[in-house]
DNA sequence: GTCTATAAAAAGATAGAC
DNA sequence: GTCTATCTTTTTATAGAC
């Protein structure tokens, strides 16, 4: 797969919007060949079934963590910062793809699941070798993930009441890195 | 609707089942009939379509979340305590509620999202008066919903690697208040 | 109130033309 | 590589017996 084909690539991209966009249920192999442009024959050359489309979403997922997990380690703001913050960006490929697994694990996809656990392992060893302490590494997992649950929605209301709180969240990690220091 | 039949409760709470447990899309009409013990033919009487099913779990979380502000309000450990302690419960009938509504939502189901944004408006404002900082309510509310995220999954992950750390994670609910208190 | 039978639509997948 | 046509299964919903 040096690289793949044009067509392929616009009916994964498609799949990813209409699991993000509009959920899993309405991500019908119908409905990714009208988005992407083909028909369900064209579709199925390069996706021979609905599980592999999904598997392409976890292929990816990983070829993408993988960046994103040294930016993160090699961060000069630090991995903790780094992490909360990209955490509430939207429009980022990475964001559209943990939000894609996320809905395919609920939808019962196993090896989505197993995937997102994967990548929570690698993303707590990273903040466990910033911040040291224990607790104060699943504080930040959970402000994290908190913030890609709200964000992740398509609904306004975190918008409306939280716009522009990111930055005093961000202010506050130091704070939170002092509180793990005393409970050594 | 002083006491609902019993087939309708039954049925209601199957599908409340498959919703958390399986999923949206496996949360048929006849997988939800057949795990409620009565036929197709049997569910329909009670809902006459699927929205009819989904409108019921709306309607039943909105009762059980007055009961829940009502604790929350006057929970002797603080409201934020309260709120962040039970937000790791999963086996309570409320959790389950606001997962199904979450698995509605994200399958599109608008008046789901609707009612997850008021639960969330009444939270907050509840959690404003405890802890007067919109900051730190904020972070509340995201370590909350980080924990509700992660001990919804079925996956067993989050157990693994934090099992045991809620009661650290609560102490820490002092400290973080007091820094809230320094904003001000 | 609950059932069986069945219709109507949607979804996943195959075959073969181009 | 991409298309149309077609088949099978699943899902939602209706009709009417009991």
């Amino acid at each position: 797969m040096a690289r793949p084909p044009a067509a392929r690539t616009k009916v994964l991209d498609a799949y990813i919007s209409l699991l993000c966009e509009e959920g899993e249920r309405a991500a019908t192999m119908e409905a990714t060949a009208a988005k992407a442009g083909v028909s369900k024959g064209g579709l199925l050359y390069h996706f021979a079934s609905k599980e592999a489309l999904a598997e392409a979403v976890v292929a990816l997922s990983e070829e993408l963590i993988l960046l994103d997990l040294q930016d993160m380690n090699t961060a000069e703001e630090g991995a903790a910062s780094y992490f909360i913050r990209t955490s509430a960006q939207v429009d980022t490929e990475l964001d559209r793809l943990l939000l894609a697994l996320q809905r395919l694990a609920q939808s019962g996809v196993e090896s989505a699941n197993t995937q997102l656990e994967s990548i929570s392992s690698r993303w707590l060893e990273a903040l466990m070798e910033e911040v040291g302490d224990k607790d104060i590494a699943h504080l930040i997992m959970l402000i994290s993930e908190g913030l890609y649950a709200f964000t992740g929605t398509p609904g306004t209301w975190y918008q409306r009441n939280f716009e522009g709180n990111l930055s005093h969240l961000l202010e506050l990690v130091p704070q939170l890195k002092k509180l793990g220091h005393r409970n050594q």
